[in-house]
Parts: structure tokens; C-alpha cells; sequence
DNA sequence: CTGATACAGGACTAAAATGGTCCCCAATTA
DNA sequence: TAATTGGGGACCATTTTAGTCCTGTATCAG
């Protein structure tokens, strides 16, 4: 399915929700309100919204919660990333060469640039995006002509920059 | 994380080790031996590949498996599918309606996009290209300048393309 | 025809991840 | 000071996943 989890798709949804009135503060149980999810569910999602710099909080009376920038700057990526870690297809698309397989598994390089792909294509979907109502136009039949070999003898450019970002 | 399960994990890396040979049948505990992988894992998974139509199987003395086409005719996203099931990011994202939050959600059509485009992206990344020894490369910065809010007025191509995929 | 080889199907178990709840504490404001 | 609201983490139930095993069936060699 190679599927979200549910807590980062509530995510998603609460972001979009905050993202549609970005002035105020939202308490947790209004959100949850408006949403129609649990509330500690919610509340949950929220704390780790917050601690992974998406959100900003205020406790106490007249506080709540509300982005910690612009729509415009927080990405797909930021968010599944503050829910499940960073995106990656494998367990070795991280490149911390702990896999013992490496040598008879002989796809880690390619898995780890379509992770890097992947990667990108969520890093360029921004929460105004999602929220619009207005529907994106995603690259239809993009992928396919921009993937291609790459010579033996030349070094990818890709590959460097992908061993670069898994860190964990 | 975004993650594969391990189970589609090793169906790749059996699936490149086949296409490597593609001329010979390769026994399910030749394979497990060349991946290093425990033997009934890996014949658990083949039989998965076989029924979704990826590996033709043979039976008795001098058997096993073999593409069941091209390699270069199967993609990351038939491998994905065959263990998984079809790639979507949310469970709403095959667009069945039976999600009572459709109306709240507010973010489901996006998803269903981003799905789009990333199984689209994985659609374009063949056997071949995972089994291949050379890098693949990748669109680096191409999402980015491919997605683009889309008008009101004007109805999406990919809309109706991404309703019409998620069948279940 | 017989026996060895190798896949088919599915039951079963153990371990891990997930989703969800709850409680007590700390900060803020009226 | 009291009411409100988030912070942190423990906790549990359920589901999913990974992995094993057993019994049956097709194929081939001799």
C-alpha cells in the first residue's frame, strides 16, 4: 500500500484545518470539534506537530495552537516526517550501511534514489496546496521521461546528493 | 516513513536477482541461498509474485521460477502492488466513498494527487532499472516546477485519471 | 511406475507497530 | 486563585507483520 498512518493523515487534516484560518489560535478540542476525531487523538497529533517545529503552542486560557510559519513554507514532507521519521522507502534508503544484505541485495542504490524522488515530489507539495480547495496538477506522465540511465562512467549527481540527506 | 514492509523489500531484491538470469529457472532455495534470506520467506513471497502475475512457476525437477515477462516490462509499482496492493497514500485515496470524514476532511482530493503522482513515478522505474548495476536518474528538481495550482474553472485531467485508477 | 524434486495453499504463532485513552503536571490568563 | 489549555508520558488493546510449518500436487528421471 506503501500507506501514510492514520495518525499522519489526522495530521494532515488538522494542519489543512489550522492552515485555513491562520490567524487565530486553535485549542485542541475545537479542533477536534471540527474535525470529528477524538479528542486526546488529536491532542496527540498536535504534540508532536509542535515538537517537530511545524506548530507553535500557547497554554493557558485564549491559547492554542497555530502554525509555526507560513502554509506556503511547510511542505507534505515536513509533516509525514513529524509523524513516522524521515521518508524512506526502504529500511536502507537512509544509507547507514547497518544492513548486513548490502552485497547480495544488489538494489539498495536504485531503491534509495526512487526514495530520493519520492522524497522531492512530497517536499514540493506545500500545506496551502493541500488545503486549497482548488485541486493541483500533478506531473501526469512526467516520471517517465525523465527517468533515465545514467553512464557507468559518469558520476550521478543524484546518488551524492542522496547519501547525503538520510541521516537518522 | 513511508515504508515498504520487508516482505516487498525482499520481493524486489528476489525479482532483480531473477531478472539478472532471466534465461534459467531459479528453485526458490537457489534463491534464498543467493539473497541470504531464510528459505520459506522467500518462497512465501514468491508465490505472492506468481499470483499477481510477475513470475511464471514450473513444478518438479529442474523447476522454478522465471520472469513472466520482460524485465523491462515490470515496474517498481507492479512489485509494490503484487505484496502490498495498489499504492495509496491514504486509505482514502482509492476513492471508494466509504470514508464518513469525506466532508471534514477537506484534504482528500490532494491526497488522491500526490498518490497519483507517486505511483505514477513508480510506474516509471522498471526491473530493469532496479536490477541494473548503472544509477538511475532521477528528477531531482522536477517535481517542483511540475506541480502547479490548477483554476477553478477549469477541470483537471489528473482528477478524473486519479478517480477512474483506485479500484479495489 | 516409482521416487525425488519443487511449487501451491493455507494454518498457525510470535513479535512488533499502531491507534487510542488516561492521568498528572506546568503555564497562562481573567 | 480558579479556570483553561497544552506537555509529557504511561498504558492497553488490537492489528499487522514476519516467519514457520504442514499437507498436497505437478513434473521429471530412471
Amino acid at each position: 500500500m506503501l500507506k501514510l498512518s492514520k495518525m499522519t493523515d489526522y495530521a494532515a487534516v488538522v494542519m489543512a484545518r489550522i492552515a485555513r484560518e491562520p490567524d487565530s489560535a486553535h485549542a485542541a478540542i475545537d479542533l477536534a470539534e471540527s474535525v470529528q476525531l477524538p479528542h486526546p487523538t488529536v491532542s496527540k497529533t498536535l504534540k508532536a506537530l509542535v515538537r517537530a517545529g511545524l506548530l507553535e503552542s500557547r497554554r493557558g486560557a485564549l491559547g492554542g495552537y497555530r502554525l509555526a510559519r507560513p502554509a506556503s513554507q511547510i511542505t507534505a514532507s515536513d509533516i509525514i516526517s513529524a509523524i513516522e521519521g524521515p521518508v524512506a522507502v526502504t529500511e536502507c534508503s537512509h544509507a547507514d550501511g547497518d544492513c548486513e544484505l548490502v552485497n547480495t541485495c544488489g538494489v539498495a542504490d536504485n531503491w534509495q534514489r526512487v526514495s530520493y524522488a519520492i522524497s522531492e515530489l512530497l517536499g514540493s507539495v506545500t500545506l496551502a496546496h493541500l488545503a486549497s480547495s482548488a485541486p493541483l496538477r500533478m506531473p501526469v506522465q512526467l516520471p517517465i521521461q525523465a527517468i533515465s540511465l545514467y553512464g557507468d562512467d559518469e558520476p550521478s549527481p543524484v546518488a551524492t546528493a542522496a547519501t547525503g540527506t538520510g541521516k537518522r
